[in-house]
DNA sequence: AAACTGTTATATAATGCGTATAACAGTGAG
DNA sequence: CTCACTGTTATACGCATTATATAACAGTTT
């Protein structure tokens, strides 16, 4: 998997790697088990101190990702608590379309826009 | 327009402000010209400082939504940049939509979701 | 003139971010 | 058993952001 962080953006270093690990596994498919790199490992490849990748991984673990492997290392284990992740969305969701609903986007061209992305992943 | 701030959140406060204030433009279908409450006016009646309204209304000036006359203070005045709405809103969903693909959250259901909450919004 | 607007300048304390070095306990391969 | 690897933890430093506090300035309105 591929990471590039832009390390003139205002987000965070470790949540970048959040949110593209978790694209990684929307859209991948990466099945239950597989390994991610070792922190210091990706630490390595781009080019970060340790602890941010570590960061990135317990955050991951915390939100119910990644489980903890003392043999594979980090590992993907996705816990599904859909009720839990309905409320976030719908709280993140309410500011998103706000913004958009006042720069005059219509519900047609959000719809759109989430069937444009949702190919790319699990297509349910 | 009710303004409440959670002092707990990880969430800065002006940009919980700032969230607040885009969906009560949304929401309450605020006019062109219609003004904010003066920096200070906010500021007592939700009791925090000054310069973190002011922050807010910086960032909102900034991004469009609101302008600034020295006779009236600040003022609704949204200006309409859609591509580059579109563009943000589309890289927000992205990870938004990841997250809830990986949590078993079908299209079906966000598209739901769309609906009910832009029934609050303009109704595009 | 007085009371209000946004704006700007400093200063300070608390917090978060990223880095750095170091060590520890558990696991797997040789 | 030893060596190399895993995640985890502790401590420390520099830096930016956040939120606060006083204070002042230039316009506008009454």
């Amino acid at each position: 998997m591929l990471i590039e962080l832009d390390f003139n953006s205002d987000e965070a270093l470790y949540i970048q790697l959040c949110n593209q690990i978790i694209v990684g596994i929307a859209t991948a498919r990466i099945r239950e088990g597989d390994p991610l790199p070792s922190v210091r490992q990706l630490a390595e490849s781009i080019g970060i101190n340790m602890h941010t990748v570590n960061k990135a991984y317990t955050v991951l673990k915390q939100e119910g990702y990644v489980k903890v492997d003392r043999r594979k290392g980090a590992v993907i284990a996705v816990d599904i608590d859909r009720l839990r992740a309905l409320e976030e969305m719908k709280k993140e969701l309410r500011v998103l379309l706000a913004r958009g609903s006042c720069k005059n986007i219509s519900r047609a061209e959000v719809h759109a826009l989430i069937d444009e992305i949702y190919q790319d992943y699990g297509g349910l």
